[in-house]
RNA sequence: UGGGUUAUGGUGUAACGGUAGCACAGCAGAUUUUGGUUCUGUUUGUCAGGGUUCGAAUCCUUGUAACCCAACCA
């Protein structure tokens, strides 16, 4: 099979930088295995530039048959917690990876302990009392060195001891850290004696109270990484400067030389990615929580409908590079559509309903239709549809006065009713206020849809719901949550938020058949868009959540 | 103004000294009982200057711009 026949059986190949990496590393037997690890720390919800981050460990590692560890990197007991740590994992799986252990930093902290110990042995970790405002200071700037202060020539016994304090909880938090000793002068500056320990008296979610010493992450990650055996440790851009650190620890260790590598982190437009800014979204309720359906975490994209594939197709398509960039959400629904497209029922709802009433077809009579539930996917079938007297269709498909090229009802137009007649619009009924309040319309028989042999052509087609047959249903439109491209750049992000982000239709009209739909089942509703039923839905009151519209290339 | 990283159409990403390609977006058309899907066609690009070379996005050189680093966060 040559390039162009794989490219058309799995869709188009793609590679980058972190591939061409572990391919060399396995072709010149550096490695004869892929480890690789997910590590997110459970102080909040991922989103979806997380997303990117697991599909390329996961994927990548898949891809050379190896397998990835998810690890907690919970060694900040004042922000961290299970809540997290049981939505990341429901996250990770439902976009479809499976984790081949899952670990915690926290598993660690007896032997991380020992290390800072020998470290101290070693004489390049000391004990230090000073205060982080003036450590701060002796650290130096990016153009001027650091300086020594009293503690850092203190002895390796007088460290232990001192160490060994802190660890049994006879400081009070704060008032000493473990830092390691390496290079005043570097001019990197987290190689100027970084923080190794701090002591914080707080309760962990997993090591409860046995700990009030807790690891700093320079401490923890690459040591974690080397006992698990980690090849590859792939990170974002902001950790490269903490790479000279990463080995300098696993150096002076001489411990499995895993090795970390850089890639820039995915954003979207039109929204924001930090969670601090999405933690303040929920905190200050400018959003229905973690998984409102605006949000760009995993479990508001769930909400919202989107489907695992499409948001691994879309981490591929935007691809993994160097350099900073923001990725058009265009590509993200193009990529969710393409999904949908093939996979959701077709269904019927009328979002705006206005009255219909077919004035030649007596009050009795109900005309069986049918029509398909995917045009896409014929195995999925068909099902029946009532054509009555009285029908429903959306407002916007009737214009008294419609612009040239419009394709639905106007008075004495002619449109077909999707799987159904064709029928002509003969009088607009109006209230006092000159609101159209119903039509009178003909159909004609002779039109029924596959068997039309009326020889009337029309070009619009509508969808429509027998008024006796239509269900209540609530309907929430989604939009954008910003305004701008690039809300973090904003002084204020918050001043960019989209005030009609949420629009909130109560009684819609939906066919029957979406009535026995569970929660988080998506559908098409013909020419609107696609939906997902939400989870507050009852059977009284059946709430659909918009996922995307459907591309409309309509114009006047 | 110390160190690090990055510069390819509107956006994102390939091209590893040999025809600047792909996707999304845009535009135009065909098909269509979803103004959806599908299918055609098409506009737009190598940060700037100098150099090496038969040939440079790629190598050298000088600039420029953007981002990251001075948390007891990760």
């Amino acid at each position: 099979m040559d390039n162009k026949e794989k490219e058309a059986a799995s869709g188009p190949e793609t590679t980058n930088f972190i591939e061409e990496i572990i391919k060399n590393d396995l072709e010149s037997g550096k490695h004869n295995r892929v480890l690789t690890r997910f590590p997110p720390e459970p102080n909040g919800y991922l989103h979806i530039g997380h997303c990117a981050s697991i599909v390329l460990n996961f994927g990548t590692a898949q891809k050379f048959g190896g397998e990835t560890n998810l690890r907690f990197d919970d060694t900040n007991p004042v922000t961290e917690e299970t809540e997290f740590v049981d939505g990341i994992i429901e996250d990770v799986q439902w976009l479809g990876f499976k984790p081949a252990r899952i670990l915690y930093a926290s598993d660690y902290f007896d032997q991380l302990f020992e290390w800072a110990k020998e470290l101290i042995r070693q004489g390049k970790a000391y004990v230090d009392f000073t205060s982080s405002k003036e450590v701060a200071e002796q650290k130096g700037t990016p153009t001027t060195p650091g300086v020594a202060n009293q503690y850092r020539d203190t002895s390796p016994e007088v460290n232990l001891a001192e160490f060994e304090k802190m660890k049994n909880g006879e400081y009070p938090d704060g008032h000493c850290t473990l830092r390691a000793k390496i290079d005043l002068a570097s001019p990197n500056m987290h190689m100027r004696d970084p923080y190794l320990y701090r002591i914080i008296h707080a309760h962990h979610h997993r090591t409860g109270d046995k700990w009030c010493i807790y690891p700093m992450y320079d401490w923890a990650h690459g040591q974690s990484d080397s006992i698990e055996g980690i090849t590859h440790s792939v990170c974002t851009l902001e950790f490269i400067p903490h790479r000279e650190l990463y080995d300098w620890c696993i150096e002076t260790l001489g411990i499995y030389p895993s090795k970390q590598y850089e890639f820039a982190r995915v954003n979207l437009t039109y929204t924001v990615m930090s969670k601090r800014k999405l933690k303040q979204l929920v905190a200050e309720n400018y959003v229905d929580g973690w998984d409102d359906p605006r949000m760009p975490t995993i479990a508001g994209m769930r909400r919202r409908g989107f489907t695992p594939a499409s948001l691994r197709e879309f981490v591929k398509r935007a691809g993994i590079a160097k350099r900073e960039k923001i990725n058009d959400v265009n590509l993200l629904e193009y990529c969710l559509r393409e999904d949908l497209n093939k996979t959701a029922l077709r269904r019927i709802a009328v979002l705006r309903p206005l009255k219909v009433v077919i004035t030649n077809l007596p009050e009795d009579q109900t005309e069986w239709m049918e029509t398909e539930n995917n045009p896409e996917d014929p195995t999925t079938g068909k099902r029946p549809l009532a054509f009555t007297r009285e029908l429903y269709i959306e407002q916007d498909d009737y214009m008294e006065t419609p612009p040239a090229g419009y394709n639905r009802l106007f008075p004495g137009g002619m449109t077909r009713l999707k799987s159904a007649f064709i029928i002509r619009c003969d009088e607009a009924v109006k209230d006092a206020e000159g609101n159209v309040t119903e039509l009178h319309c003909t159909y004609f028989p002779e039109s029924r849809s596959g068997q039309d042999n009326s020889g009337i052509k029309v070009k619009g087609v509508i969808h429509w719901l027998s008024a006796a047959h239509a269900q209540k249903a609530e309907v929430r439109l989604y939009d954008r949550l910003f305004q701008v491209e690039d809300p973090g750049a904003e002084e204020d992000f918050k001043t960019s938020i989209n005030p009609n982000s949420l629009e909130i239709i109560k009684d819609a009209l939906v066919e029957p058949a979406l009535l026995d739909s569970n929660e988080g089942d998506r559908f098409q509703f013909m020419r609107i868009g696609y939906f997902c039923k939400d989870k507050y839905s009852t059977h009284e009151n059946p709430v659909f959540n918009r996922t995307v519209t459907l591309k409309d290339s309509w114009k006047p």
